[in-house]
RNA sequence: GGGCCUGUAGCUCAGGUGGUUAGAGCGCUACACUGAUAAUGUAGAGGUCCGUGGUUCGAGUCCACGCAGGCCCA
């Protein structure tokens, strides 16, 4: 019976479904983290994905990712405990179901209540997770898709609960404002993703105002700020400059009043403002008219120094006016000078730049207060000025006694083009207009001009929009910059620089966490508020709920449970319905908001195991993760809520090292989308090329950080490369084994020691190898991994290894030696098995399994898959450097000979008498003396031949060590290496004599040592040679009779090997073999080299006929030769 | 506009701390091998190391400014 199963075809996906099948039977994943109960636990977080679309090939890069380190961290010994997630909250959900739906957001809770939307959007979101199990079971993913945790689920909506309430009760949440596009027309805010819809930025015309800002305390000087929108200069609060512009003071003139006037604007943008061609005009020569106004720069200044500058607002109105520090100049990171005056008006209400700007500097903004004390933006939601501001501006029209298409009250100041008045009409004025001929009479504008620019659109109302300031929940993230920061530093990021540069400035520049979203499905925002907001109650658990609930019950705010079976669900409408019961018996209500998505999964630490309300202790084993993997994109988003979370409640990271990989692109460096078809189905991919491949390949063809660019020709070469070498290899150990009935036994084996030099060198290879993978791992570096398996699998062991030891295998029968070989390639396959496991998870429980079965069945104790065997280290007592000289040195040899070989045209089938290989260290020597016999065979010469000094006719070069002397001379570099290329061989004689040598540099006396110059010899006089790492080797190509005539012998064998095959005849089947008589030397070679080739040919006999009939006539490269071969 | 990544052979990628012949695989060309054989091996050709400046005795490598592509954020 065969021990090991041969394979004259492998079907990689049929062994991918194969293993996955032994694998469900056999209950293996689950056994490989029950094996390591009570082991230490290495901790890894599954960011979860959405199921609402299907799998892309990006998802297989990301799960595979995910997987290798948990598989090898298992096999050294931790429990890895990997629990699967589902994120099912969120925009992407609500927007596909009003689609679906043929609804807009305006129409849930009127023409669908909000209970069948949320039902709808649940039945979404997991409308695809049949395919995402079968993708992540088809790539050999393995986590437990059986007890996943869902965003949804009631119990993980408690644990967010308890974390936010958490960080209410640190006062880390707080209402706020953020400014948000607000379409006024539609009364609602849009959020980014509707701005981003195409056709929703267009161009418009409108009016701009360059004002001027008079500074304090200055007869006539002026700051020049420039706006699209007029209408928000009412609401300006500070100017912003940049720290680093030039700006200069220019003594001008106003072009509407004329006035004599100093102004304050960016160097840059004076040629927008000033004409050139009245540069020459002296002031004291302007008349107030001249189209030319003349214009003096009277001071430069950095932008810095402006900063503090005071002025006096464009709108003393009582209402609005603010305290110090108010109308000064401050600094702003985004001013520029690409269009208006360097220095940018800033309105707190209506831009969020401006919001910020502001709130650093501790500037208020112009608000006025309700009733209720709130403060209100001047321009309120239907768009139109307060009256508080339109009083003043109706005041100042008849003041100013400015025309318009209509009498304007304090209620008519619509800004842009919100009023229903026809734009047609004789006299139109809008708002920006008036304000424009207010300040343009006052001495307060500069220039008002028509603008055309890009400005987004409502797409529903086809209106502009408004940035406008909305109400907002935040976690007050600011207050924990520090500490983020610091803790961050601890954290192993791969590739570094996302942790430090796109991570850290991140974090350097923090704002606070926007929690706030307006919609319907997701987490509910656990704060109820009494109406006039003076009473506030954050809920951080079911039993809190269910006891203000009967608090409300018992008051009569509520008539019953929103939950009368007592299965609480969390989501809206039902928490929206709870009233509760504030200390002084009023009712409150919830804040209407849901809270962002990001937060369900930045929580899924504690959320997914239900703590605080279960599981505390396998909480507390699995945090913070030792590993967890997302892509680049996910920064800003899991990576950070991730963190922050465990920074502001629990002081500690999230997780201690982190991958966040790269974009898979198509193989052009195109994104890829569904849309233009270059997007590559997984599902097909995995049919034909099977998971290993595939994996493989994303692996190994760029660094995971990197973006990939996707070829499924990559993914072919890696099966034939790779795996088809691998298999390759195998199926020769098979083949040979087989016949030999051996079977690998660990307690039988022939020490390492006392089997042959290319067997221990090649066990020493693989030691490397084990290391390599090992520290490469480690460090979270697969890619080197991968590489470094390759390297070995096909380079050192299948082209070197076994192509070397090939003859030992079918020669004679078992012996020690044999023994030794076989035994040599078992443990490199079965090492290999172990090694690529984490990577191609299918392909090696196959080899595993195909190397161990025998074993098994006659009774031996193997474990029944790779994946639950303990990680066989490096065993670095039999890792022998010199011997790993030795056969680099062989590999070089033969690699020179080859080409040398070539050069002249002398096939290796010809033996060749000998090479030279000149020495210029004994070691060298003694190395290679120690796989001479393998050079010898390899490339089939008689003899190495060693020149060295004794020889005399030994040529040295010498060239100076410039990574020793550069450091020491310096500039003088140049120098020594000129005064060393003038030595000839007397002065390489004194060195290497004397261990060292003066020379002469320009007047001084220089010891140099023989470490300061590198030795080598690259010529042989008279013949030809090559050179490669500092060997040299040269080829004796003169012929002899005996030479000619073992060539002869040796390609007869090769052609009498043609013919057997030919023949259909079996290894084992004996000839008898037929000569036609030929020229004297062919004849001699007959009969010298009798023995030999019928040794190889398993010939019984060979003879020499005087003429042959029916034989076959053969080819012999410069003759031809008839033979009879026969079956004995 | 800002932050980060990438740019080396036709293609995909390696090239610690700067050191004097810039490498590999695939592809291409030629040859060899024919008992691993629907395999395999060897050799050869192929380079403006994205560009321009700079630092240095010496730059693919360090610095500055650009260019191109990408991601994230405004």
């Amino acid at each position: 019976m065969k021990k090991y199963q041969e394979y004259k075809q492998v079907d990689y996906p049929g062994i991918g479904e194969s293993v996955l099948k032994f694998w469900k039977e056999n209950d293996i994943f689950k056994k490989s983290v029950a094996n390591r109960e009570g082991a230490e636990t290495f901790t890894f977080f599954e960011g979860p994905p959405s199921a609402n679309g299907t799998p892309g090939i990006h998802h297989v890069m990301a799960r595979t990712l995910k997987d290798i380190f948990c598989r090898y961290k298992t096999l050294q010994g931790f429990q890895v405990k990997r629990k699967g997630g589902w994120d099912t909250h969120g925009l992407p959900v609500e927007l596909q179901v009003e689609k679906e739906l043929g609804i807009t957001k305006e129409d849930i809770g009127k023409k669908i209540s909000v209970e069948e939307y949320n039902k709808k959007c649940k039945e979404t979101v997991m409308r695809f997770k049949d395919e995402w199990d079968q993708m992540t079971e088809q790539i050999g993913y393995w986590v437990d898709l059986d007890d996943p945790y869902i965003t949804f689920d009631p119990k993980y909506i408690e644990t967010l609960w308890s974390l936010l309430k958490r960080l209410y009760d640190k006062d880390l949440l707080y209402k706020g404002y953020t400014i948000q596009p607000f379409s006024p027309a539609a009364g609602t805010g849009l959020s980014s993703h509707e701005l981003n819809q195409p056709g929703c930025y267009r161009d418009v015309k409108d009016t701009s105002i360059t004002a001027q800002f008079k500074v304090k305390g200055e007869d006539s000087a002026y700051i020049l700020a420039w706006t699209t929108t007029p209408w928000t200069l009412p609401s300006n609060s500070a100017l912003a400059i940049g720290e680093k512009l030039d700006y200069v003071k220019v003594k001008t003139f106003n072009p509407y009043t004329f006035e004599a006037e100093t102004v304050i604007l960016a160097k840059a943008r004076m040629s927008s403002y000033f004409n050139s061609k009245a540069k020459d005009i002296q002031i004291e020569d302007y008349k107030p008219g001249d189209k030319l106004i003349p214009y003096h720069v009277e001071e430069e200044v950095k932008g810095s120094d402006l900063l503090g500058l005071e002025y006096e607002p464009l709108f003393p109105i009582e209402g609005i006016k603010l305290p110090h520090p108010a109308y000064t100049v401050i600094s702003g990171d985004y001013v520029t000078t690409e269009d208006g005056t360097g220095i940018v008006h800033l309105a707190k209400a209506f831009g969020a730049d401006d919001f910020r700007t502001l709130e650093q500097n501790n500037i208020p903004g112009v608000f006025v207060k309700d009733e209720n004390g709130t403060d209100l933006p001047v321009v309120d939601k239907q768009g139109k000025f307060l009256p508080v501001i339109g009083e003043y501006l109706a005041s100042k029209m008849k003041e100013h006694n400015i025309a318009a298409h209509k009498e304007f009250g304090a209620d008519d100041f619509y800004v842009k083009n919100y009023t229903k008045d026809d734009e047609n009409v004789a006299d139109y004025k809008n708002t920006d207009i008036v304000i424009s001929i207010i300040l343009k009479n006052e001495n307060k504008a500069f220039r008002v001009e028509k603008y055309e620019h890009s400005y987004p659109h409502c797409w529903r109302t086809d209106m502009p929009i408004l940035y406008y300031p909305m109400e907002s929940w935040f976690v007050k993230t600011t207050a924990y910059k520090d500490k983020l920061v610091e803790l961050n530093k601890t954290i192993n990021w791969m590739p570094e620089s996302t942790g430090i540069g796109r991570f850290g400035n991140w974090l350097e520049n923090l704002v606070d966490w926007n929690l706030s979203r307006s919609r319907f499905w997701g987490t509910p925002l656990p704060i109820w508020r009494t109406e006039d907001g003076t009473e506030e109650k954050c809920i951080g658990s079911i039993d809190e709920l269910n006891a203000e609930i009967q608090k409300s019950i018992e008051k009569g705010f509520m008539t019953g449970s929103p939950f009368p079976d007592g299965q609480a669900d969390l989501h809206r409408p039902y928490v929206d319905d709870v009233i509760m019961v504030s200390s002084t018996g009023e009712k409150m209500f919830r804040e209407p908001d849901l809270i962002d998505v990001w937060f369900d999964s930045g929580a899924m630490p504690y959320a997914q195991w239900h703590y605080p309300f279960e599981n505390e202790d396998i909480f507390k084993a699995n945090y913070p993760a030792d590993y967890i993997a997302e892509g680049v994109d996910q920064t800003r988003g899991w990576f950070f809520t991730l963190h922050a979370l465990a920074v502001m409640l629990f002081d500690s990271v999230a997780f201690k090292n982190v991958i966040a990989n790269g974009l898979v692109l198509d193989k052009n460096g195109n994104k890829m989308s569904k849309r233009l078809g270059n997007a590559v189905d997984p599902f097909k991919t995995l049919k034909e090329f099977g998971p290993d491949a595939l994996r493989w390949y994303m692996l190994s063809n760029a660094n995971p950080w990197d973006n990939l660019k996707f070829n499924l020709d990559g993914v072919g070469e890696v099966q034939r490369r790779f795996f088809g070498t691998l298999q390759n290899t195998y199926n020769f150990f098979a083949l040979y084994a087989n016949l030999d009935s051996f079977t690998y036994v660990e307690a039988n084996k022939i020490p390492v020691a006392e089997r042959p030099e290319l067997d221990q060198w090649i066990i020493s290879r693989l030691q490397s190898l084990i290391e390599e993978v090992e520290n490469s791992m480690n460090a979270y570096d697969a890619t080197r991994a991968i590489r470094a398996i390759m390297n070995f699998t096909v380079d050192q062991l299948s082209n070197w290894y076994v192509r070397l030891a090939r003859k030992r295998f079918w020669r004679g029968e078992l012996n020690t030696d044999k023994q030794g070989a076989y035994e040599t390639l078992y443990e490199c396959l079965s090492t290999l098995s172990q090694l690529m496991s984490s990577f191609a998870p299918f392909y090696s429980d196959w080899l595993f399994r195909n190397l161990t079965e025998g074993a098994r069945e006659a009774g031996q104790e193997i474990p029944e898959s790779i994946h639950l065997t303990e990680w066989k280290g490096a065993d670095s007592s039999l890792i022998n450097e010199d011997l790993l000289q030795s056969m680099q040195l062989a590999q070089d040899i033969c690699s020179l000979v080859h080409s040398l070989r070539k050069k002249e045209k002398m096939k290796v089938r010809q033996p060749l008498q000998k090479i030279l290989v000149p020495i210029l260290a004994e070691k060298t020597r003694t190395q290679i003396q120690h796989v001479e016999e393998l050079i010898k065979a390899e490339v089939n010469i008689k003899h190495i031949e060693y020149i060295d000094d004794t020889s005399g006719i030994l040529v040295k070069n010498v060239k100076p060590n410039f990574a020793k002397l550069g450091k020491q001379f310096g500039p003088k570099m140049k120098l020594v290496a000129a005064a060393i290329g003038k030595w000839g061989k007397d002065q390489i004689a004194e060195v290497e004599k004397n261990g060292a040598i003066f020379i002469d540099l320009d007047g001084e006396q220089v010891t140099l040592t023989l470490e300061d110059v590198l030795i080598t010899s690259e010529d042989i006089p008279g013949w030809s040679v090559a050179t490669e790492n500092g060997v040299t080797v040269a080829l004796d190509v003169t012929l002899t009779d005996e030479l000619k005539q073992e060539g002869i012998a040796r390609d007869l064998v090769n052609r009498i090997q043609n013919l057997r095959k030919d023949m259909g005849l079996e290894v084992q089947d004996k000839i008898n073999i037929k000569v036609a008589k030929h020229d004297e030397n062919v004849n001699l070679a007959l009969e010298n080299f009798s023995k030999y080739i019928q040794e190889e040919t398993q010939a019984l006999s060979l003879s020499v006929n005087g003429n042959l009939e029916e034989g076959t006539i053969l080819d012999m490269d410069d003759f031809e030769l008839t033979v009879k071969v026969e079956k004995a």
